[in-house]
DNA sequence: ACCTGAACACCGTTCAAGT
DNA sequence: ACCTGAACACCGTTCAAGT
């Protein structure tokens, strides 16, 4: 019989609660330890779920890939990967995202899962393997760019105030329009931007 | 009078050590107290230089900006902001550049440095300071995740065709050019999409 | 099958003390 | 001014042992 006070435990909830863990107190917050404390258990109990904890970190980048795949497809809409890359934008709001990415996407299944997704939507708008790779390789760049840079243009714009430059008046406009721009308005901009170039007319760009 | 077996002591001469330790270990390798072993002093001997761990990486962080702005810019060329964003490229390949970036740009002085240099040159070429803002978050966006996206788009490709739907000959083809495309090449690509979209008509992309 | 606890080899950092 | 060494409060991980 299972203990009244916790849920059973497996890889999948217990990804999730090391994801909660961050969301509540940050990413470095997360330990094997406090982890297994939050869980009701021994800290070294997680060993028996995970290898290691990049084992735990892996899992946990699946589960967070799971949320955007499950929430945001609209499928059939003619429109699916532009809102599969906003969806992907809006992962990277969890304070857990950029973190796990750039560390563990080359190891988790989240990786391939991605790169299958995306190329085999591109490939069926008719682009060719060769172009289909150059146009992933270009949207891929720009929508975690974007969504990392997200984390501190403001903070950086802010100390940049301090910097002698920023007494020209242009200079100090241009950085205020860089704290105060619609995130998801610039980022509509980007997709615009590839979408034109890559998607309709690939070929101009592609040849060198 | 100095000993002779070590060249004396200074922020800039430990943090280029760090940097040398990361190329030749990894990013995790580093540590206060083998910095200090590799140094020849006592690990809390660099206490003394630096306030903790983060003063030290962004000292390493403000060292590699140097690195680029030093040694790339052919200025007066007419086209200094490319070969600026070919050398950030460049900058990210040390080993310790992405993890360095994501984690303290938004401390370090490398940041604001970055911003307001970009900035100026946008606005030299005529554009607004909106359009400014909106143009460098998109390059931004774009010049950072690419050099991330390097370090691992590769592994992603080689693991993706372990999954099923790599039996597919047109998605196995898309992985395959996946790992084989020239980065440089594909990076001109981006940089010109950019040019083209934002600095001689930005507004067609900025009028929603 | 699932969990525990002691133990090991590390961390970053503080502080009083040395030259 | 520059450096040391002991000490503190942490880490991740292993392993033999418990139920």
């Amino acid at each position: 019989m299972v203990a009244a006070n916790r849920s059973p435990l497996s890889r999948t909830v217990i990804a999730d609660a090391a994801l909660v863990l961050i969301e509540e107190h940050g990413f470095d917050y997360l330990t094997m330890r406090r982890l297994g404390e939050n869980l009701g258990i021994d800290a070294m109990s997680l060993y028996y779920y995970f290898d290691n904890k990049d084992d735990l970190l892996d899992a946990m980048l699946d589960r967070l890939y799971d949320s955007v795949v499950i929430s945001e497809l609209d499928a059939g809409s003619g429109n699916e990967f532009a809102s599969w890359l906003r969806a992907i934008r809006r992962m990277f709001e969890h304070p857990a995202a950029h973190e796990l990415y750039t560390k563990r996407v080359a190891s988790s299944p989240a990786g391939p899962r991605g790169v299958l997704w995306s190329g085999t939507r591109l490939l069926q708008r008719g682009l060719t393997p060769a172009e289909a790779a150059k146009a992933y390789r270009l949207i891929c760049s720009f929508v975690t760019g974007f969504a990392s840079s997200s984390m501190y243009v403001s903070a950086i714009a802010e100390a940049a105030k301090a910097a002698p430059e920023a007494d020209d008046l242009y200079v100090s406009e241009f950085l205020c329009h860089l704290q105060q721009a619609d995130e998801e308005e610039t980022f509509e901009a980007g997709l615009n931007m590839l979408a034109t170039v890559l998607i309709s007319d690939l070929a101009t760009v592609t040849a060198s």
